[in-house]
DNA sequence: GACAACTGTCTAAGCGCTTACATCTACTGT
DNA sequence: ACAGTAGATGTAAGCGCTTAGACAGTTGTC
């Protein structure tokens, strides 16, 4: 049976390649006539390989242009240098498009791959709409094809999670801590929400607020709310005239402060705090609809700094989340889990900053004309301390 | 030597999992009392297995949380059920970000997941920076790890694309055919440019223009411009008073812009056509820097759709490309190819769309007041004929 | 009762690599 | 001259799965 096997050495065409040029390790090792532990010693270069030898296969590979099969590879290596990624997908709609945190989960997805890239690792991608049941599912038989997950938050539940992490080592992005047995990296969206709040009530005397939560099951429209609600209770003079909630999408912005224009009896808050900056984009258009001007007739401000924030009219104040650095933090962490699966699991806060534009008030002198001037990005005005400082604590910012 | 394979059957603690809970087909058919191979036939199904034996095989399955390792399915199967997709990466830095055509491939990539999803299959993901001289040998390297690769315009020249082509099937994206063995799924440049030109010259009486060209590498930007002096070159009264490159980002549209009024003797245009709604932002603002108007002193016209082009001011007239049908499109027939190699290589153009919004000097009346009223993205109105036809065909839109 | 035709299950080869171990040379020191 | 050592290479097991082919048991046919 050997026999057969050896046979098989020495066969070059195989036949499902359909046509493809393919060849593997035995014909490299058959061509230069060395034994194939040779060839992968010449490829992996952590052997020693007389030099003749090492440039006669090398030759050989170069001819045939061979490359290595990632299936057979992972299966001797018992690694799959693969990593996982499953975030949450926006529908081909259009107005779905904007309604979901579309650009986050790209931007995280980009820190990921860069972060892999550099370890020569490769990134499994998958996407679920949010709530799609058969997410666990899914996400379970995609353990079997890589090393390790990240997964964002909402995507399924914590029992689910838990199951997941036994099986595979996980990351949770942007969320908040499962069990004992996953990973969380996260944005510091108290200390944003903190820092903006703070901004509005101290810098710019603002003393009424109306604010647009996010969706109940979201961790990150928790924390901020809470810290946004605790810089209004240490302020015995400023009001929370009313509070609405919001799905984070645009639409939903805009219906919010629709209702509370139609309140009655009307209260018109000085400042509209919305818990991301989607609902901001819909509450602006609210508030347009009916001649109200951002920031003259009453102030409003978003979170997360998505990329269309700074070309808007008037360009919007926000607090932006060091997206990228999330997914490169997040994959960073799953790469050492993977090499030690033993890891005490952790929570890791990267700091987020407050990016002062001109929807809360702010802006050259007492705001210029209107216009497509407004679209320049350059309004951007860092005010938290250095950009992307290396710690990873949170900063707790200064409100202004 | 057959015996120690026996026996490692009934091994079951794998050293290597350090402490996560794997377990293997073995695992299964050693406690359910069956061989491989019948564990195996449950799990696909596709073959006979009587009531009894198939759910006691189920059961043990569900007991371990049993996922088949997807290394070996691939190995065993000779198919990996893995499509690469390689586009161009944004860099981190937020000038960057905005420069590149960040949206688009996003939205491809999308559009491919969804089409892999519903087959099962899975999605690798690889991006390059634009010009990165490393970017063949990754896509060589990703070769051995997928069936077929999905790759975007400009990532590698076209010699390589012919290589790579012999190894494995590849669909190019928004790109222009490369030999005989690629595949091209692309968009409707040249009508979708022409619709919008005709627009302007036939509906808006527009007689003298300056085009903002993208690269000269790029296919697109080529066949937009092509389209664009057709037209041109068909009405004898209009005049292309000046031209510039930019590269595609929004600071070269600025500074296109910024040369032209500068130009001496001033010679300024009715309309600026530019080959992409970045460039048509930097536009705008530079306009905007001069006091100028858009469209009332002049008209500004973009090209991609590209997402917060309906939120500036003015809304972006713009033709649409219907990126996710792209990454749709380029998948499906990558998986045509991949279940037989040797079709016919075909290129495939999708139809544009005409967005007519209100930087072309449409809108409702005269244009309204300036304002946040503008952000609205209901401006969008459909010139072209019904969205997303079945027909792939290249449909040349009147053009008003 | 012999034989064919199923049916349900098992055996084991093989997918293309990696790598522990065995083997073979060529030196070295005594 | 010979054991000892180190360097270069070969051998073959094994990674976890799929599946062709073997095989035993059951039914149906004449």
């Amino acid at each position: 049976m050997r026999l057969e096997s050896k046979e098989s050495w020495l066969r070059l065409g195989r036949p499902w390649t359909w046509g493809l040029d393919v060849s593997t390790l035995y014909d490299c090792a058959r061509l230069a006539g060395v034994s194939t532990a040779t060839v992968s010693r010449v490829l992996h270069g952590h052997d020693r390989v007389s030099a003749t030898t090492r440039a006669r296969v090398l030759e050989v590979i170069q001819q045939l242009g061979y490359v290595p099969d990632g299936a057979a590879q992972s299966l001797s290596r018992r690694r799959k240098q693969v990593i996982g990624l499953v975030s949450v997908d926006r529908a081909s709609d259009p107005i779905a498009l904007e309604s979901s945190s579309l650009l986050f989960a790209d931007e995280v997805l980009h820190g990921v791959e860069a972060t892999l890239r550099a370890k020569d690792w490769s990134l499994l991608i998958s996407f679920c709409g949010e709530g799609d049941p058969r997410a666990f599912e899914r996400l379970y038989s995609m353990s079997g094809k890589v090393d390790g997950l990240i997964v964002s938050e909402g995507i399924v539940g914590s029992e689910q999670l838990v199951r997941l992490a036994a099986k595979v080592p996980v990351v949770v992005v942007a969320g908040s801590r499962h069990g004992a047995s996953t990973d969380v990296v996260t944005a510091d969206n108290y200390a944003g929400s903190t820092a903006l709040t703070r901004h509005l009530v101290e810098l710019h005397g603002i003393r009424s607020f109306h604010y647009v939560d996010g969706p109940s099951s979201a961790p990150n429209a928790l924390e901020r709310r809470s810290a946004f609600e605790n810089v209004i209770a240490k302020h015995k003079e400023v009001e929370l005239v009313s509070t609405s909630r919001g799905t984070f999408s645009v639409e939903s912005g805009r219906r919010a402060v629709e209702a509370m224009l139609k309140e009655q009896p009307p209260r018109m808050p000085e400042a509209i705090v919305c818990a991301n900056d989607h609902m901001a984009i819909g509450a602006i258009q609210a508030l347009a609809g009916h001649a109200l001007a951002v920031p003259e007739d009453v102030a409003v401000v978003g979170f997360d700094d998505i990329y269309p924030g700074s070309l808007l009219d008037p360009p919007l104040t926000t607090v932006r989340q060091p997206t990228r650095s999330l997914g490169e933090r997040a994959c960073a962490r799953l790469l050492e889990r993977v090499n030690d699966p033993a890891l005490p699991s952790v929570i890791e806060v990267l700091p987020t900053e407050l990016l002062v534009r001109v929807s809360c008030g702010c802006g050259e002198g007492t705001r210029g004309a209107r216009g497509p001037a407004r679209m320049s990005a350059q309004h951007r005005r860092t005010v938290s301390g250095s950009r992307r400082s290396g710690s990873s604590k949170p900063r707790r910012t200064a409100g202004s």
